[in-house]
DNA sequence: TCCCAATGTAATCATTGATTACTTTGCGTT
DNA sequence: AACGCAAAGTAATCAATGATTACATTGGGA
């Protein structure tokens, strides 16, 4: 209920844990993962710096809660952009690929830190967690005669490192971010028509 | 000359800076650019906390340091698989995605820091510095009938993004290490069948 | 030889994470 | 309605690190 970064009227914060969280995302969108430091959500909740203690027993939970709830954030945009693709299931992977690289240009320290070798959150990264569904889904695609021959498993990582390359590479600064996503669209359209069977 | 973590017999380190560049790299290969800081390094060259200061301005000039060291190994690591690719271009092209892909796998810490968005090293991305030769490749390889039809820019771009992304998810733990490299390969073939010209 | 610039030491300060004892609050119980 | 207790915050403290300054030592060149 107290407003952030306002003194407090009374003793108990009301919502502190909620508020460090917010306050951590607020540090990371502007100076990355190494910005982010209890002390100052810890301050801009208008707490002591002992307080957070009673939420998160270190820095490193603190920023697991953060992981957390970009998690949640990001699978939400993920999943919007798949509903709005239609029902069409190869419509479907590539809106969540461009759902990807776009949240990537947007949110880029978020980005980061969700897909960090130091995540374990095994609900973050939603391009991940459906590849048996996937893998079936390229190797009917190819007994249809839509794609052509191949290991499934092997187009679908590629479908995969494509994707997470383009993002990543945003996101690391080796692509500007300027025109980016229309780009991706292109570089999307070479490999569908590399793994589309030739007609 | 002094041993590392020796008691040092004379005033002078000799070769401090160099002794704490590699400290740095035996930090970073055990926790990560998080676990690289200017004390430990100082502490493992027998010297005292304020002696890298001579060297070092403060712990992101070490950290430059240490980036443009990986640099020019991780250039001369590329440039070797390059030359032992023999003169074919497109096999020349197929062997430095594949040493990308090596390097990320033996040393992924160094990867990572390499392509920090932090990194601002002209020369440190092998990969991304021949573009306009690349993309020239590509067009004329399209010309002559090896490879189909395509803007030539995305049919690059495609290339590094698998390559990048292949990578990144083995140094940010999407794939496993064991067995990335023969994974790799296959993708690589995949993508190679794509935009080859249909027979 | 001697001087001085380079290099390292010692001491100090600020920031941050972590931890403990103490204080305040407000809710559930009676 | 009063009480008591658990939850939540404060204050104080310690350790580790980065940064900075004044001082000491060394060795090579004028």
């Amino acid at each position: 209920m107290p407003a952030r970064r306002a003194k407090r009227k009374t003793y108990h914060h009301g919502a502190l844990r909620e508020a460090l969280v917010t306050n951590a995302l607020e540090l990371l969108d502007a100076g990355g993962r190494e910005a982010v430091n209890v002390r100052e959500a810890a301050r801009r909740a208008g707490v002591s710096p002992g307080a957070p203690f009673r939420h998160f027993p270190d820095r490193a939970a603190l920023l697991a809660a953060l992981t957390s709830e970009i998690g949640a954030e990001f699978r939400a945009f993920s999943e919007d952009a798949i509903a709005r693709a239609g029902a069409n299931p190869l419509r479907q992977f590539r809106a969540m690929g461009l759902a990807y690289i776009r949240y990537a240009i947007e949110h880029p320290r978020r980005f980061q830190l969700l897909h960090a070798e130091t995540c374990t959150d095994p609900h973050a990264l939603a391009l991940f967690t459906r590849d048996a569904e996937a893998v079936a889904l390229i190797a009917r695609a190819q007994r249809e005669g839509f794609l052509r021959a191949g290991p499934p498993e092997a187009v679908h990582l590629a479908a995969q490192a494509l994707t997470y390359g383009l993002a990543r590479m945003i996101v690391d600064g080796h692509l500007p971010r300027a025109g980016a996503e229309a780009l991706a669209e292109q570089v999307l359209d070479v490999f569908g028509r590399g793994v589309a069977a030739p007609r």
